[in-house]
DNA sequence: GTTTCATTGTAACGAACGTTATACTAGTTC
DNA sequence: GAACTAGTATAACGTTCGTTACAATGAAAC
């Protein structure tokens, strides 16, 4: 036994878990070391509180969020392909990292309060991360595929993100992500010099 | 002094901005009260119980919302505008309701431990029914607009919608409503007979 | 074989929270 | 003025939760 590591992983998994299927608050430290099959003793040696915990959580998140993001760009067969590329990355990320309902940092962010003032609150720090990340490489793969706005369109990818996020915790409708990438694919469509968009969005599903 | 309705009301005032701005779980009965101006005696005699009162401020809140969308609908021009005036209603909803920085009851699931098994939660109840009163409406307004696949589309906005509660917490994109108005007339004008939309069709998925 | 390291079990502290009981005040109604 | 109503103030109970202290176990390192 005793590998450092594997039990940090392990708790992080209960945690990510926990926290994004029964909340946050609700979720005692207690339960977290129960799942993760550890002593709540242990869980406080590697990471001190809960609230450390909590963004440790995110962070991992994050990277795994952005690596997913990054392998469905790279396996899309064209620019504007690349853009819609997001709507893949949620779906394979989601069938990776288990039956967490619904985006991590959105949950997180309506449970905390907001900051007041100048506090910084590292947490939501996390959440500014992670947004700021997705507004931004939109805009860059917007550019890429040649829009002629690609500052709406970047927009616009990310109303529907949040849309296809909002929609698997609500439970409808029921295929987001299939509506996401259609919608997304005529709005691309309808703003790109190239080309005569294709006529049908069957789509790599 | 002493007059009940009006002490309910401000009981519900408080913990709607309270809970739907610091989390329901983080937001104690306490400070509910204060927030009221009555003492806690009060806000139990009235209520009962914590999960009482957010059951009715969600009640509340989802019959204020109808009636938004009523009047945003009737106030439409066309068929057309009567199917995107769900955003006007999400415009004009949150004017009038301050600051509450997002959707209630996407909030509430969020932090809400999901229920198990055949075990039926009341306020899960609640959060159903604005699911479905949404959903259904969509799709009795898209049948309106004589779209060609009234279900789809109403899948389609419903997604839109959920991307604009989303990005409202998220703070970004900067301006949802209105981004989420124009890809919902781009949608409908590609899909109903009348107009002549761009050359695109929406493939059904 | 002692030291070191990762981990465990138990117990407890202090704070916050949901909730209730008791006793009290002020205005209304008859 | 008695009865009723709406609300207040204070205090307390039981629970849960985040957190820490203490003593102990077992495996690897030298």
């Amino acid at each position: 036994m005793a590998d450092p590591q594997h039990t940090r992983d392990r708790i992080l998994d209960a945690a990510e878990n926990l926290f994004f299927h029964e909340g946050i608050t609700t979720t005692g430290v207690d339960r977290v070391a129960a799942r993760a099959g550890v002593a709540i003793v242990t869980l406080y040696k590697h990471f001190g509180s809960k609230d450390n915990l909590l963004r440790e959580v995110l962070t991992r998140r994050l990277h795994a969020w952005t690596r997913h993001w990054d392998d469905a760009v790279a396996a899309a067969p064209c620019p504007q392909e690349r853009l819609v590329a997001i709507f893949d990355a949620v779906e394979t990320f989601r069938a990776s990292s288990g039956p967490t309902q619904w985006c991590c940092f959105l949950a997180t962010a309506s449970e905390r309060p907001t900051p007041g003032d100048g506090i910084s609150d590292p947490v939501f720090e996390l959440i500014h991360q992670d947004t700021q990340l997705v507004t931004e490489r939109l805009a860059e793969l917007a550019r890429e595929a040649r829009c002629q706005d690609p500052a709406t369109v970047a927009a616009t990818l990310l109303l529907l993100y949040n849309g296809v996020l909002a929609s698997l915790l609500r439970g409808a409708p029921s295929d987001p992500i299939t509506r996401a990438r259609v919608t997304a694919r005529l709005l691309i469509g309808s703003c790109t010099d190239g080309g005569a968009p294709p006529t049908t969005t069957a789509g790599s599903g």
